[in-house]
DNA sequence: GTGAAAGCGCTAACAA
DNA sequence: TTGTTAGCGCTTTCAC
């Protein structure tokens, strides 16, 4: 029992309540809480209406939020499981929700997963049905099914983001990360490339389908896919360096490589260039998810840009529904449209110039 | 009133009670609290005991913390407000902060306050003295000492994080800004420099910080300061890579430019780069803060590390000291070392080696 | 129009 | 060793 030294009356600090407003404005405690919450089912005379109101203002009064919970109200408290903060990605992922559940009157929990199932398990335990009102899991576990399963379970409110579209268990919003790589793909292509590499962060849901994604594309434009030419590396800018170095360990190299991610390709940029290779004019590499930083490398990385704010929007907006009990049942995948952004990491295949002179 | 569609009998989901387990196990409310609690000052029979934690458990009961934190036990919830989450050196603390206040029982409540003193305080009003146990303010709030008081105004346990000392009002941890700069301007001043710019991100208090340091360490060195070549721009990639180009726009040039963060320098690299500048053979550049990033850009930058765990530890150990009424009144200001990474965007000034051989 | 009172789930002082 | 009871601050039925 971690005692508190002197147990104050007020156990929550010196803020005033509805009952102190009350004895103030000579009125009962409902009739602060019935004015201050715009009770519409009520009606009272102007004088007391003002009365409480300029009371409860000069006190600085307002509404515990906790003894509001407990009463049954929501406590306006959002939940997110983020699998890894340090990422770019989900940072301007976060920012963005953080901002637009605030317009929405809602607070962010943020939980950090560490791209670790069982720490997103026991933060998902600690979010429980009753602390906060949903949750939203930004990545995936592992994609370990019961994990998540656990964690869908006793959750009034949940939806996920980037997780690809293999989790059917809950409602999901993605970019369209099938799209992304067809854009992406499409511009090598167009660029005359035909020996094109892809770096990927591993198990990663979303990553998971970008590579899938690859994989058909190439094999749709006839292309022989060279086992060598598909590495996997932690998603991180040192992943995405290692791998550009295996790549250049192959006898035979590419003359393109598409990073599952940004951070990727930026690490593999720095792999490129360290082991002497030009880019574009000798690799072209582009990355996904389009991080502001992109365009502070040098080249600028071509990219697909996900389209945040939408996700994010859209995330909420279900989310929201689900709290307050306006949803159906049925979980919805919703893939949205990211955006191609070719940049100068792109370029002709080496040969391809000279076969169109 | 957003009253639900079925006032369910039970608020806040289907999760068990005391009184359900006290009803199950034939025991009254308060020996389930006390058994569940641990409470020293009771002892209770061996079976009740063990029947009271087997139907607990069977029950998947766990106590709402809801109900806990109005009845005065915390919350344990510590609100962080941070100036900018996309700014990768502050998702880098968070992440550091989360983690190591789940070590220590305490979930983080993110609020994300956009550079913007105004939603700052909102937020803070948010998260108000009864919504969570303590709060920890992540970078300076345009250092509006009035909006500062306002925030540190009812809450009962505060701390701030890299803020410059400007801030006498609340503890606070930073990195040493000072002798960051020191290390940096002696690297570059070893390298024969004398023509040195520094660009800034403006207003934030350890910026100034910085830029105040820079300015001294010049003049201790007998260096006549150069106005031009201090310029300010957002301090983002975007800001620095503007300061660059301001920079490459003056009449007589520096040799080395000294940015006041990461962020900044890197843009900066690139906006060099864009200008035709050779780094660092024709100008070096360093930033400030030790993100990953830094590392993978070409030439790798030069930086120096704050102390990001370090510093964590030492504002949750002193807020948690706070929120337990363990701490003394005063306010702290501590200044934790930070660690110079010379790397290859810093390099001998033009005519250096010519003058040593 | 307004008030009294019950109760959300929990803990702790007081009783037994 | 255990139970009874009184709130924490709020919302909301029911009564006037």
């Amino acid at each position: 029992m971690d005692a508190d030294p002197k147990p104050t009356r007020r156990p929550h600090g010196p803020g005033p309540t509805a009952k102190d407003v009350a004895r103030l404005a000579g009125v009962s405690q409902s009739t602060v809480s019935r004015i201050l919450n715009g009770d519409r089912s009520h009606f009272f005379s102007e004088k007391t209406r003002s009365r409480v109101l300029r009371i409860a203002s000069d006190l600085g009064y307002s509404p515990n939020p906790i003894a509001r919970a407990l009463r049954g109200k929501h406590l306006n408290l959002i939940g997110v499981i983020v699998r890894e903060i340090s990422d770019p990605f989900f940072a301007a992922l976060i920012s963005e929700i953080t901002v637009q559940a605030r317009e929405l009157g809602f607070l962010v929990v943020l939980g950090h997963a560490h791209s670790d199932p069982d720490e997103a398990l026991e933060m998902s335990s600690i979010f429980d049905t009753r602390h906060t009102d949903g949750a939203v899991i930004l990545g995936d576990l592992k994609n370990d099914q019961a994990a998540i399963k656990k964690i869908l379970a006793g959750k009034r409110a949940v939806v996920a983001m980037c997780r690809g579209v293999s989790s059917a268990e809950v409602t999901t919003i993605n970019s369209d990360n099938r799209a992304g790589i067809e854009a992406l793909l499409g511009l090598l292509l167009r660029y005359g490339h035909r020996r094109i590499a892809f770096i990927d962060g591993g198990w990663l849901g979303d990553i998971q389908e970008r590579k899938n994604r690859f994989i058909e594309v190439l094999e749709e434009n006839g292309i022989q896919l060279e086992p060598d030419w598909v590495v996997t590396e932690a998603n991180t800018a040192e992943g995405g360096y290692r791998a550009a170095q295996r790549l250049l360990a192959c006898p035979s190299r590419p003359t393109a490589i598409l990073a599952s991610d940004d951070l990727m390709a930026i690490g593999a940029l720095k792999g490129l260039q360290d082991g002497g290779v030009r880019v574009p004019e000798e690799v072209s590499l582009a990355g996904f998810d389009g991080l502001e930083l992109t365009r502070f490398v040098s080249p600028a990385l071509t990219t697909v840009r996900q389209p945040v704010e939408e996700m994010s929007r859209t995330a909420l907006q279900l989310l929201i529904d689900q709290i307050e009990g306006r949803s159906t049942n049925e979980h919805r995948l919703i893939c949205l449209k990211p955006e191609l952004i070719s940049r100068a990491s792109t370029g002709p295949s080496p040969g391809f110039l000279r076969l169109q002179c």
